[in-house]
DNA sequence: TTGACATATGAGCGTTCGCTCATATATAAT
DNA sequence: ATTATATATGAGCGAACGCTCATATGTCAA
């Protein structure tokens, strides 16, 4: 297996360990819908503020989220529709296969 | 949030989670090529036998690979196109906006 | 039957990961 | 300046995860 192989299959594991996760998953559908800030997205979720900002870094820092700051509070939304496409294929490969 | 939903994006993570490790990533891969026995598999990605036949299992028990089985050995390839197709999607969007 | 080979599996260990809790930072209102 | 509100972040804990090591199971050859 190929150097260049290896490479792209590390990047493509980090690409869909963005999607592995539950709260993380529900915070990209949220924003696939429209922006939001952080704790309409914590209440949403029933998740901790701590929790959801956490997860927001995470997901500014692999360029998945985009911030706007409005007064104190700050709102998040998908950096591009690569991220929307694949959790839609993602959702559907999942849920039209089921049971 | 639905509890259908809910139950959607679960199991939507747990369609990502299949493809969030090297090592699956990896046999999934060597599969889309053609069927492959356990040993050629480790070989192929100079991991264990142990390590291989454990990831397998996993594979298995989510019904992504299906079994053939030859004399001593045991032949492994994809259940069906569903896992290339998001392997591949993955993979080019992993790739295709690189570095 | 015995030995060799291919695969499967259980136990246990170290790492990763997502959370909580406490606290820091930033902005707005008084 | 002080207080309140919104968000960010570091430390640390417990669970999940992927591996190794030892061993079990299954199949063929002699």
């Amino acid at each position: 297996m190929s150097k260049e192989k290896i490479h792209n299959i590390s990047e493509t594991v980090k690409l869909f360990k963005i999607y592995s996760d539950f709260t993380r998953l529900r915070i990209i559908d949220l924003l696939i819908e429209k922006e939001h800030c952080v704790q309409d997205i914590a209440d949403s979720l029933d998740a901790s503020q701590s929790a959801i900002s956490h997860q927001l870094k995470l997901l500014r820092d692999l360029h998945v989220v985009k911030t706007r700051k409005q007064g104190k509070q700050v709102f998040y939304s998908l950096q591009d529709n690569h991220i929307k496409e694949i959790f839609l294929i993602g959702y559907s490969h999942a849920t039209e296969c089921s049971d």
